[in-house]
DNA sequence: GATAAATTAGGTCGGTTGTCCTATTATATT
DNA sequence: AATATAATAGGACAACCGACCTAATTTATC
């Protein structure tokens, strides 16, 4: 791995756990073991590590969910896997919260030029739990289908993080999938 | 009003648009239009001002609390007011989220002092959720109700934010009241 | 009106930030 | 082996931050 890898790395679990601004260039110097002279060869600005984390992170999530397709399973239980990400992060979750959440919010309250690439991570997620939906049946509900699994996730991670509460997750996570089961039942 | 109030009404402005940390005492002075200096005789420490912040707000929201309680309308109406926060203020919470939720966020990942303090916001609503849905008839899932609650509506602001989507907004508080109606009719 | 207290203004300090530069070392190419 | 390119180290910079201090001014008290 290269030296530039490994500061997108180490710049990707910093800004989610002290958040973008938050973190220094010293920070992620220190994280990686270089100096801040070598940092500025491969990275010209901040804005610019931004960029490059968005852009390993869009490249990350749109393997996974291409995973989670070429399965071959059924989009119900495609649907349950964006669902159990809650399950299997939930650790970190509880901790520093969801990553793409957490980093669309604070970028829209600095007012960031890269506010919309960071929010193509949403739309990923939005576009292909639509798919998703739509081949369960649904027509034109399936957006808001999509739009609603979002939120509900995004809402478990905030209230998770803010009472450091795993448990909360499991029983949302539960509920979701009974809606989700719910809404199969009533589709066919 | 005095000056520390005017700062304490500007540091609570600015805070929920451009986050704590983005804020700096020049910004809040320059919005009191008073010296950075006189600042300093009302607060000593910028976390000092975030304190008193986080009382006003604490205040401000036990005073809504209880004036929706002392209106004398049923359980499920005030529940419903609590849910149409999200309607009254859907065009400051497209630009800059929940001001609950984005600050216990940003404190997280801060590791702020006053973590607790800001939460104590969350168990505000919580708790006066839970007595709502008490009185509607529910033993053990008042509070998994309330946490319910709280977390569909983080998550219709941070998506609401992300998308900068009132529409969604209102379909979302239109579902969340539909599940109480039928939350309703159900126990009855 | 004199005195004390409260309030305000403005400057200073050390530390940190992002940015930028140059010198040095390692690697690759011929 | 000589040369060019890539990579690294470490320092310097201007700007900003929170914090602090003192002098001046306003307000209150007697």
């Amino acid at each position: 791995m290269t030296t530039r890898d490994h500061i997108v790395q180490a710049a990707d679990q910093l800004f989610y756990r002290q958040g973008y601004e938050h973190t220094s260039f010293a920070n992620i110097a220190e994280a990686v073991q270089i100096s801040r002279g070598n940092f500025y060869y491969h990275f010209k600005t901040k804005d610019e590590i931004l960029d490059a984390v968005i852009n390993i992170r869009l490249e990350n999530t749109r393997q996974m969910l291409e995973r989670w397709e070429d399965e071959g399973e059924q989009p119900a239980d495609r649907i349950r896997s964006f669902i159990n990400i809650l399950i299997a992060n939930r650790a970190k979750i509880k901790r520093y919260g969801c990553p793409v959440g957490t980093l669309a919010t604070e970028l829209a309250k600095l007012d960031h030029s890269s506010q919309a690439a960071a929010n193509k991570l949403f739309t990923l997620f939005r576009t292909w739990l639509r798919r998703q939906f739509r081949l369960l049946g649904c027509k034109e509900d399936a957006d808001r289908m999509a739009m609603h699994l979002l939120a509900r996730s995004q809402g478990v991670a905030t209230m998770a993080s803010a009472f450091h509460d795993e448990k909360f997750i499991k029983q949302e996570v539960k509920q979701m999938c009974e809606w989700l089961d719910s809404f199969i039942k009533n589709d066919q």
